[in-house]
DNA sequence: CCTTAATGTTACTACTGTAAACATATCCGC
DNA sequence: GCGGATATGTTTACAGTAGTAACATTAAGG
């Protein structure tokens, strides 16, 4: 925590101590009632009780804090899955699961959500980086289906990935037992552990 | 086609002839080069040689033109799909053939793609409703695992628009050969037609 | 032919992102 | 402690946007 030194008198001093902070809060707030681009720099600054152009002291342009709203969106979409893997115990049920998380949390969080997987500049490269979202999908892969686990990741990714997509959308309903339908394990990827060949001898 | 009625002297009416179409077209247009929200009312009205506030007179606001891009969208994403299908031959195959043609075609108009399915005010019903691109999919799934079809539906259009998605933003490569690897029917619902049940009997 | 509705225009408001120049507080070497 | 360098915040300004209201022109039809 760094030494926030508001209050210094009573109501603000002419520094507010951690503007980025609290930009970064306001938007996270913000995006939990409206859509990322209903969040405006100027809008951020008034909440903050700041004059408009002194956010980009803190970030070079909007694009800037949007990038920085996406991280954090990465970090809680990955603590949910998370904690969505360790209740269903790993395994079978623990991939499911976090599949799982993922469209309850772009449900929940639809904004942020949308936010963290469309701004734009991410890294060519595959996946997440990172992002203990990218390390479960890719640790659970791996421990199923061996030498597939690239395909089983992508294709898992997919379908969780879609969904949410499609129900943030309205394309379809936002139905909980929907989800259990459709990331299900059973039917979705009916090879088992250890078994990379088709299920059909 | 409506009667046009434009080079009536030499250079331009007052009337337009047909700004409706006009503007949509331009819509088009810029979307193959700008994604969706950098379409601007004003622009497209200077594209076609108008006054930025005509454009009230056909829309009543952005989003309405916005909306009738996506319906484009939607009728050129089916015309895609019903070509692939059929080039294809239909059966597992065509079904397939169906998915890979949806996400190329998301690849090869990124914007128009993106503005299709979340322009934001689909009826909270389930699919695109009549387009063809609806059709084609019920009608497959159909065919296939009878009683489980909805469940092969909404599963295979998940795959398809989260791989779709996830190439877009640059989370995963426009790899054609990766395009191939996630809409894989083989792997992916290795449930033969007419067969409900597990695959591992 | 002459009214009338459709279509297009000009003028305006309210908002946005961003740049430039200026103000103030904090920090660091002396 | 002290005085400049630096970080941070402010005011002002500009260009672009969506949308409204009032006015102008044209096409259509009784």
């Amino acid at each position: 925590m760094v030494t926030v030194s508001t209050s210094k008198t009573e109501s603000r001093a002419y520094h507010h101590g951690d503007l980025r902070s609290a930009l970064i809060e306001a938007g996270l707030t913000t995006l939990e009632a409206a859509d990322a681009n209903a969040v405006s720099l100027r809008e951020l600054a008034r909440k903050v009780g700041v004059s408009a152009t002194a956010v980009y002291r803190h970030f070079p342009d909007k694009k800037a804090l949007l990038a920085a709203l996406a991280v954090e969106g990465i970090a809680r979409l990955g603590a949910a899955q998370c904690a969505a893997s360790q209740q269903a115990g790993g395994g079978a049920a623990g991939f499911a699961a976090t599949g799982r998380a993922y469209v309850r949390f772009a449900l929940a969080n639809p904004a942020l959500f949308r936010l963290t997987f469309s701004h734009g500049d991410h890294p060519a490269g595959t996946g997440l980086g990172d992002s203990e979202a990218a390390r479960l999908l890719r640790s659970y892969a791996e421990s199923f289906a061996g030498p597939d686990a690239e395909r089983l990741q992508l294709q898992a990714w997919a379908v969780t990935h879609g969904l949410a997509m499609l129900m943030l959308d309205g394309l379809l309903p936002s139905d909980d037992r929907l989800i259990d339908a459709v990331i299900d394990q059973q039917t979705l990827f009916p090879v088992q552990p250890g078994n990379s060949s088709e299920a059909s001898p």
